[in-house]
RNA sequence: GGUCGCCUAGCUCAGCUGGUUAGAGCGCCUGCUUCACACGCAGGAGGUCGUAGGUUCGAGUCCUACGGCGACCACCA
């Protein structure tokens, strides 16, 4: 029996219990037979360390749009959750509370410091997922995986062995981006370049055997002491003279030649180029071109070598500054401009990168590029929105090869043994007792874990259990979309894409969705630091969850950023509230007139015909049947393609402006004259339900509430439920005659409130207003004039157009709609307005 | 330097394949303690759709140029 519910929306007093609830019924639960309609997504896992912040909650609100309607479309569906172990950002947690303790990873040494990044890991990781769950979203938790689970770590090192033996992973002395403040190599893409203000020194290294000097131009003067060469266009006039020539490097006093390459463009500076095979990439691959030799002057905690002679030791800024200071006093400071350059950052710490020659592991992705290119461009992969493919394509056709090593303790150590006696490395799926080249059981496994992309790469498949052949593997990969923010389009979008393919030989997924970023209401980025970041588990207690994830999903068309603010949740609350009050009232009426709750409707997707106990079916019960209907059909091609704000927006504008403005309004009227109401009772709940699991995927915490107070079956038929109950576009059910006919009613309505406004009039005692209209739309009013009168709040007659009126006709061609006044008491208002009215025409 | 996107009411934005009077939410103004809801109801004001051309019977919607804003990529000393 419904119960009385409270006037105000307070969605805090039962949401916990919902989430709880969902889950011990095993809703979310995906079944691992394959069943013939399934669909499958996995999470991008948030980082063990995250705590959840607007950009994942829209995230995930979409995520569980898509999911809980498939679900209830009947789909086996699954959503996989779990987190990635991030190597980086989740070492400098544990390494930040070593120094706290004043202690650090060296001390404790390699197992210990493990040991302690998983303690904290079970004491304080995953907090988000903790999150997700009071947030109602529906993952498969029993399925919940972790990128250094056993199951997944054998997944990397099948692919890390795979890839060994195909040649495409190779190790080397390479130029790769180092942080001296994480102490690891990063890739090219971990390093952020930034616009900055810096210096252009020009200095001046003599020619040797002659009084001439060359003068050279450099952003990074300390990285001169590591010049091995000076080099010239060979077409550059000017230098001609000195091709074959050496100069004398200042302050370290080095003979070093002069060499001819195309690198040297003239028209740049003085044309003339130092060369630090060190510590510039292309300076490296020049060196490589002419044989130079490679002096390290920089190490890596960023100080000078000892090659650095007299600067050894110093910091590599401080250097900076003696050695211009030394140049100047030597005179061979030529000049010192103003220059704007990009300088590369670490992505993480905004520490300067410097470039290193080090030997680090890398993927060779040119090959493995080529056929992750090929499914977007057939198809196989579908990217929304489109334009994305464009960016796609511009870095895979010019993708360099991935350096995947870290030199971090805390990921997948490296599979790979070096051998002391014959130097050989031996790559094995299995640890092995000794060298697969010689032997000899001096081996030592290679210090360096991998790059944390390298594992949430497989994610996709290795959740599901490859390289095993599984059951889940058969039944959910491909996985059928992929949602995630543009910003990881190339670290992981485009890596899972050319890893998948390499190690299953299909596509992870069948759709990238990209999203956008959420902005605050000014449109500025969310950040600490601007101390304008709005926290979703704030808004979702004060305003409800549903209401948050309406706010978002209203906002959230493709392609432009989300500007939220307080506002947003603040209308989107009221909607909900809407709601609940419409329900109120629906339930209050329910009791007065003692309808019995109902069993749930129609269990087919199609949405049915309005009852009737009579011959003639109320106008508004045809007519809402038939907008619930094209509503169905516009919010399940919205959600199919992820144009969630139309969505949301036709959810909205169908509840509000028609099921609650028009539909309740008529309805009031009918329970009030007491005739037929077994069959009005019956559509109004029939349309109640399909509005209520229309509505389900967007707001489930608020329609679960709902259908359980009123439903007959109660707890143990869940609006949430996978049967394919989700309604759906019939093409018998819409009623166009019906919508017509309801918007002539409203106009009516609307111009009869117009009547009584203009003239002033106190309802009660109101002057008559004659409503004169042509035959058809004479018997269509029939029945309904008391309904207008009330809604209008004036008093009417309808009488056929053959008695003769003045007034104005509306626009529609078979009708003509025309109103007269016949005041008694206000004949100067009546003339007045028909003149207004007469004017319209 | 390259690529992409955005510029529509005061604000935040919808407007899919070009088609009748350009929409929503918030804000603003007017009137309502109407027995579901003031987190409400009924009305209203407010836009030459960044600028200039072009294609078309017809353009916010397609093309070109320009201006402003933003994002991403990038080894010019």
């Amino acid at each position: 029996m419904p119960t009385q519910i409270d006037k105000v929306y307070e969605p805090q007093r039962f949401e916990p219990a919902w989430a709880q609830w969902w889950i011990e019924k095993g809703i979310f639960k995906a079944s691992a037979k394959n069943t013939g309609r399934t669909f499958s997504i996995a999470i991008p896992p948030p980082n063990v360390t995250g705590v959840l912040h607007m950009g994942h909650m829209l995230n995930h609100a979409e995520h569980d749009v898509v999911v809980r309607w498939r679900r209830m479309l009947g789909y086996n569906t699954l959503w996989l959750p779990g987190t990635d172990h991030a190597g980086i950002a989740t070492q400098m947690v544990v390494e930040r509370q070593l120094a706290a303790e004043g202690t650090n990873r060296y001390q404790l040494g390699r197992e210990a410091f493990e040991k302690r990044v998983w303690e904290w890991k079970a004491q304080s990781g995953g907090t988000i997922l903790k999150q997700m769950i009071r947030l109602g979203t529906s993952c498969d938790w029993s399925r919940e995986r972790f990128t250094l689970d056993p199951g997944l770590s054998r997944a990397v090192r099948e692919t890390f062995v795979r890839l060994y033996e195909k040649d495409l992973i190779y190790r080397g002395e390479y130029m790769v981006n180092w942080c001296p403040s994480c102490f690891t190599a990063i890739s090219d893409l971990e390093t952020v370049h930034e616009e900055t203000q810096g210096r252009m020194w020009h200095i001046a290294y003599p020619v040797v055997g002659s009084d001439e000097k060359l003068v050279v131009a450099t952003t990074r003067p300390e990285t001169m002491l590591g010049d091995t060469a000076v080099v010239v266009n060979p077409e550059d006039g000017r230098y001609r003279h000195l091709h074959g020539k050496t100069v004398m490097l200042p302050l370290m006093n080095r003979e070093i030649p002069i060499v001819l390459d195309s690198m040297a463009d003239p028209k740049f500076g003085t044309g003339v180029v130092k060369v630090t095979p060190a510590h510039d990439l292309n300076d490296f691959e020049a060196g490589k071109r002419h044989k130079l030799p490679t002096v390290k002057v920089i190490n890596e905690h960023a100080k000078m070598t000892a090659a650095a002679g007299p600067y050894a030791e110093l910091d590599r800024f401080d250097a900076r500054k003696r050695i211009v200071a030394d140049l100047e006093s030597l005179g061979l400071l030529v000049k010192t401009e103003e220059h704007r350059l990009p300088l590369g950052r670490c992505q993480r710490c905004r520490t300067p990168i410097e470039p290193l020659v080090s030997k680090q592991w890398f993927v060779k992705t040119k090959p493995i590029a080529e056929p992750a290119i090929r499914v977007v461009e057939d198809g196989r992969i579908q990217i929304i929105p489109e334009h994305w493919t464009k960016t796609y394509y511009e870095w895979m056709y010019n993708i360099r090869d991935w350096c995947i090593s870290r030199q971090l303790w805390w990921g997948h150590r490296i599979p790979a043994w070096h051998c002391q006696a014959c130097h050989q490395v031996t790559v094995s799926r299995e640890d092995p007792t000794q060298c697969a080249h010689c032997g000899s059981e001096k081996i030592e496994q290679d210090p360096d874990v991998l790059d944390t992309w390298f594992s949430s790469g497989l994610w996709p498949f290795s959740t599901l259990g490859w390289p095993d052949k599984t059951e889940d593997l058969a039944t959910f990969y491909p996985t059928s979309l992929l949602i995630t923010g543009f910003d990881i389009l190339f670290f992981w979008v485009a890596r899972m894409i050319m890893l998948g393919l390499e190690c299953t030989g299909d596509v992870p997924f069948r759709a990238v969705y990209l999203h956008s970023m959420v902005r605050d209401a000014e449109g500025q980025k969310m950040s600490k630091t601007k101390g304008n970041v709005i926290d979703p588990l704030d808004v979702t207690e004060k305003y409800g969850t549903d209401a948050v994830r309406m706010a978002l999903l209203r906002g959230a068309s493709p392609g432009t950023d989300i500007s939220i603010g307080i506002d947003n949740f603040e209308s989107a609350r009221a909607f909900a509230n809407k709601i609940w009050n419409a329900s109120r009232l629906i339930f209050m009426k329910m009791e007065t007139s003692g309808v019995e709750p109902w069993a749930p409707g129609a269990m087919n997707c199609c949405l049915p015909e309005p009852i009737t106990d009579s011959l003639v079916t109320p106008l508004e019960d045809r007519w809402i049947f038939s907008r619930l209907n094209r509503c169905a059909e516009s919010v399940n091609r919205a959600v199919e393609n992820y144009r969630f704000h139309e969505a949301a927006q036709t959810l909205w504008h169908f509840v509000w402006h028609e099921f609650c403005d028009w539909y309740l309004e008529l309805k009031k009227l009918r329970f009030e004259d007491n005739t037929g109401l077994n069959a009005h009772w019956r559509n109004l709940l029939t349309v109640y339900e399909m509005m209520l699991r229309l509505l389900h995927p967007l707001m489930p915490f608020l329609t679960e509430e709902l259908w359980q107070r009123v439903a007959e079956a109660g707890a143990d038929r869940p609006i949430s439920i996978a049967l394919a109950n989700y309604p759906q576009y019939n093409p018998d059910a819409s009623d166009a005659q019906a919508e017509y006919e309801m918007e002539i009613l409203q106009s009516i309505v609307t111009a009869a409130r117009e009547l009584r406004a203009d003239m002033k009039i106190d309802p009660k005692q109101m002057m008559d207003g004659v409503l004169v209209v042509r035959e058809p739309a004479r018997s269509m009013l029939d029945g309904q004039l008391a309904g207008i009168e009330r809604i209008a709040g004036a008093k009417l007659d309808v009488r056929a157009s053959d008695e003769g009126v003045d007034g104005v006709k509306r626009g529609f061609p078979e009708f003509d709609l025309i109103i007269r006044v016949s005041a008694s008491q206000a004949e100067a208002q009546r003339s007045r307005i028909q003149k207004e009215i007469e004017q319209l025409e």
